[in-house]
DNA sequence: AGAATTAGTTTTCAATCTGAACTATATGTT
DNA sequence: AACATATAGTTCAGATTGAAAACTAATTCT
């Protein structure tokens, strides 16, 4: 990455690096959605208004701000002259999951300008069929992006399953039955002109910072997002960050021990999370049959409307369970607040309250009933994520577009 | 902290900041056992030799760097000056507990250099007496130090409880019963002369920090560890660095659900790990009657010797439940190892195979069985870790000492 | 019309690292 | 013993950068 980079990581502070910290440091103190004017940053950050003159003539030059115009707030004084993200600037996100292909643009305004997404069942695919079909839609993608004026900078990959970003590789995605696939090429082809490349990431960590940046994140800096798609899968937030762990596979409590005696998982332990909260595990303790994810989804809801006792009762395990496992993920990273997707967003008004009565009776106080949230971004989490991921890394080397 | 700090946390960069790292980064080159020469050091972190001339001076000149004189390595060329982390420069580490308080002196070369324990029962005093007698120990191991000729730069307080670090605040400490008493003033009286103070820590984080730097930390990264004293406690160590999770509390492994249908916890929960692996219920599993501490577990000792059907099941039942909250912990937080303190360390040998099986099958492979290893540094864990946190802390700030 | 106020630029200066040339001190070779 | 070679460490000019202060620019208030 650095140039200077020695084994062991340590890389030597020059005098260059000063700015490129205060570069990005202004990046981060405008608000995607509104704008700000040199002085007003210079107060906010301490900086002078020199320096921030300075900065922020190359951020113009790089593109990734623009001038908004002369703002009249009606006070006296000269007017400031207001700096935007550029919403001409872009990245595309996609996802791959087990029977949907999606992808969308996103521009660093934080609007979705595109989106599209395409049934395609992707369990047993080869990667390489899967990624050229993916390929046709980041093109269309890319085509719809270019027609608005926006200039792509790079994307993000989301896929169901454990993944190492900087190698670019799917480690395993049991639900897609992959394991150690290589992406880079593939990825590498995606968006060949982009300079910040596309990369790979995880479905609900991305889903995660999709809420984070796009939805729930306005109230909470800190908290577990779970995600109930196939499997159970997780993301941790702390201090507006996601926390990935030594090996980057952290908050995974689809696989935390609920229930000492419990079923054997896939994973190959006992008694995990999603043996009881699953979608399989829901399904079959309401006693629904096998037709596809959609259709039993929609007649767990129906029987669930008209309050039948199975399936009510499934629903009430799944929302215990999750209790469990996070009343011991509280305890150990002291986070205070969940968000829950996928299907626990769509079960939200049954599973809310068995999951405030489990954590109440696990971890009296540590999740207060206000700090329990449902996400609303639905289909688009995960692309989004992904695809904020790398608009947020544009913004956080931003000198890498400079000079 | 910083000079110019914003609302926000944002501090901006400035040329100054760049030496400020270099200085740091270069005690961070220098192996506290072994020394380094100035064109060593150049050519591990990539400055120039001009640069880290100039960087030591000023490191010797603070005193935490001290020249130890021609390097002759029998190789061709000018032999370099050997540079050592000053052993003459330490800090105090103290500990107060349910039944003792214990002091240390640790100086920059990692030696602890003066150590004593008392037994004291401070559950139930006012934190004031137990100050007052932390602080005539305090005084004892300073004149110690002095003698030795070793300045003091701050110290550290571990206390078994919640605190909040930053405002001096024991939260909560239940086994002392204790809560929200601030002991900023007692704090500061303690070495009212060293330049960057006394700070408060958690007991468990302590001792997980003596185990990285003075422990198992040469073959782990990452690891939880697991203090067994009256409570279970626990630290997370990510990356070689103390994880304390949002508001400073996360590793609380104590209170992890390992049984949802166990028994009512202190803490308000159910089934936590606390009710089947801390010393009462070890203790009463065992049938051992309720001496003191000590007594009660040289007993259990015995009756483990002796084959005794009670106490083996007893351990076996605390192992298989560490597991079952380590397996969550290993998925959770993606962490690999555990080392296990306090009263586990002294049933290591009866208590590891049940740990294993019980991880084996929980999570299986996640955490190999060369990963499971007993803290060897018993009492002095805490108070060598809270002292340790100091020094380093010096380390990694060495500019307050200069100019 | 002029004073007051705020935004942004220009200029000078100090801090800091790099790079190249230099001095210092050892080992190896003849 | 003299000289070559190799490595350690220092000195000094040059480039980059932010701070500070003086300056210009554009607006509102009186």
């Amino acid at each position: 990455m650095s140039p200077t980079r020695t084994a062991d990581g340590a890389a030597p502070g020059r005098v260059g690096d000063v700015r490129r910290r205060n570069l990005a440091l202004l990046l981060d103190r405008i608000d995607p959605q509104g704008q700000a004017t040199r002085a007003q940053l210079a107060a906010e950050t301490g900086l002078t208004k020199a320096s921030v003159s300075s900065l922020v003539a190359d951020l113009l030059e790089s593109g990734l701000l623009t001038e908004a115009g002369v703002t009249r707030d009606g006070e006296r004084g000269r007017p400031g002259v207001g700096l935007v993200l550029n919403p001409l600037r872009g990245a595309i996100g996609a996802e791959i999951n087990v029977d949907y292909l999606a992808v969308g643009v996103l521009d660093l305004g934080g609007t979705l300008q595109f989106q599209e997404t395409v049934e395609r069942h992707n369990r047993g695919s080869s990667p390489g069929d899967v990624l050229a079909a993916l390929g046709v839609l980041v093109h269309r993608a890319a085509d719809a992006a270019r027609q608005a004026g926006i200039v792509l900078l790079g994307g993000g990959l989301a896929v169901p399953g454990l993944v190492d970003p900087d190698r670019n590789v799917v480690v395993t995605a049991p639900n897609l039955g992959w394991s150690a696939v290589d992406l880079s090429a593939e990825l590498a082809a995606l968006l060949p002109a982009a300079p910040f490349g596309v990369t790979l990431s995880n479905e609900a960590n991305s889903a995660a910072l999709a809420e984070l940046w796009y939805g729930h994140g306005v109230s909470f800096r800190d908290y577990l997002y779970v995600s109930g798609e196939v499997g159970v899968g997780g993301g941790l937030v702390i201090g507006s960050e996601l926390f990935t762990g030594p090996a980057g596979h952290a908050g995974e409590i689809g696989h935390v021990v609920v229930h000492p005696e419990g079923p054997r998982c896939t994973c190959g332990g006992h008694g995990c999370l999603e043996k009881f909260a699953g979608q399989q595990a829901i399904f079959s303790a309401a006693g629904i049959g096998d037709d596809s994810t959609a259709l039993r989804m929609s007649h767990l809801l129906r029987a669930l409307d008209a309050g039948k006792p199975r399936a009510l009762a499934a629903v009430e395990q799944a929302g215990h369970y999750l209790g469990v496992a996070v009343a011991s993920a509280a305890r150990l990273m002291n986070i205070s607040a969940v968000v829950l997707g996928g299907h626990f967003a769509a079960l939200e008004e049954w599973i809310e309250p068995a999951l405030r009565r489990s954590l109440a009776n696990f971890a009296p106080g540590l999740v207060p009933d206000g700090s329990i949230a449902f996400s609303g971004l639905r289909q688009t989490a995960a692309l989004t994520g992904a695809a904020g991921s790398c608009l947020r890394g544009v913004l956080a080397r931003p000198y890498e577009l400079i000079s």
